[in-house]
DNA sequence: AACTATTTATAAGA
DNA sequence: TTCTTATAAATAGTT
């Protein structure tokens, strides 16, 4: 279309090819955008001179990655490479296993349970029976465990009252002491009243008798 | 270019978009095919028609691939990555997804609870409470269902051996009043004996005795 | 799917 | 390059 007509094969001349390639390129761009919007169509074109620009359109109503990711699916080529498809898999394993996770929850909470047989009622019974009493169990240890460790608190509370008021009186027989020594008499007294304190604390408590990490298994 | 100037604005007419598309698609690539020879180009066109139907034209002396590859180094615009970005995010939202509901499974099974405090325990436990009842009350409406259906097919039973019965003895009959003929004397014991057998059948089964759809509703 | 009157694209020239 | 214009090509409406 033009002066003169042409065969189509390559332009030889540089200058003349370059021309052509520009007018034919806008040429072609207008065309996609009216077939975009008179049809409906959904239209990417990429094109490359030989000089190496690149010149695109996409239809407004779309972008590239997704006219790929629809080209990916209908033509069944892989644009994406290996990596791409794993993931691609992996997206659709995972979801198949939380649907039947969510499935198996649905169960265990008591709902959508219409559509099973007697038997996997049954077997969701069970589950459930034994969840239940798993977690009792559990429950009953750490309740029996809350109370030993009760009790161990209230006899290091017994035992620290009993440290405390034996400091208490080495202090007061050290202040005993000094009032003897400046009175300079008396003796005896002291290492008896010592030994019967130190002979009233319970055995249990003469090694280690703090529990580390109380806090933290509660 | 036709018999009329036309606006470019989506054709409404659905036929004539059909029509057009064709028309101008078969256009469009035959222009990709001329720049590309004429000039030395490289093009990629795809188009998909609304209908989803796709088409591509990809210049003979390069691949689709490249192209996206060249367009990927050119205008710095991720398609691959961005596309891997984003199912890389799904994937990391399903897996978090599906490893808390494995956890609560995990919990509901009795499994892992070691590390719950008291009141989570406490939730544990009510849920299996709540989903045990659920289920149970699930089932037992099965039961009570099929013991409905038990007696139902009971009675039917009675009612089918109540009518082979009746079908017997009226074929016993014609046989004696085909005897009695024979010998051509007695009667008046037949239609007593028909009276009799006809009072026996149970009342609830001389209307509609058979229940429709008995399986489905197992 | 073919036809054809027109419009549109563009090759060559300025 | 860009504009012009003669002509080829594309295509809208029709059959």
């Amino acid at each position: 279309m033009g002066r003169g007509k042409i065969e189509i094969k390559r332009i030889e001349n540089s200058s003349n090819r370059q021309v052509t390639y520009s007018k034919r390129r806008s040429g072609i761009i207008k065309k996609a955008k009216e077939i975009s919007v008179l049809c409906d169509a959904q239209v990417s074109l990429i094109i490359f001179a030989s000089s190496g620009k690149m010149h695109e359109y996409c239809s407004p109503s779309t972008t590239l990655v997704d006219i790929l990711d629809k080209y990916h699916k209908q033509s069944g080529k892989k644009l994406w490479d290996a990596k791409h498809e794993n993931l691609s898999n992996e997206i659709e394993r995972i979801k198949k296993e939380n649907d039947s996770m969510q499935i198996k929850l649905r169960h265990l909470k008591g709902e959508d349970v219409t559509s099973l047989n007697h038997k996997e009622l049954m077997a969701v019974e069970e589950a459930l029976e034994n969840g239940l009493s798993g977690i009792r169990e559990k429950k009953n240890e750490k309740i029996e465990g809350m109370r030993k460790r009760g009790k161990v608190l209230e006899e290091e509370h017994r035992y620290l009252q009993f440290v405390l008021r034996q400091q208490e009186i080495a202090k007061q027989q050290q202040e005993m002491a000094i009032e003897s020594n400046v009175r300079e008499i008396d003796s005896g007294y002291q290492r008896e009243s010592s030994d019967h304190y130190t002979s009233q604390m319970p055995f249990a408590f003469r090694v280690q008798p703090i529990q580390p990490n109380l806090q933290e298994r509660i």
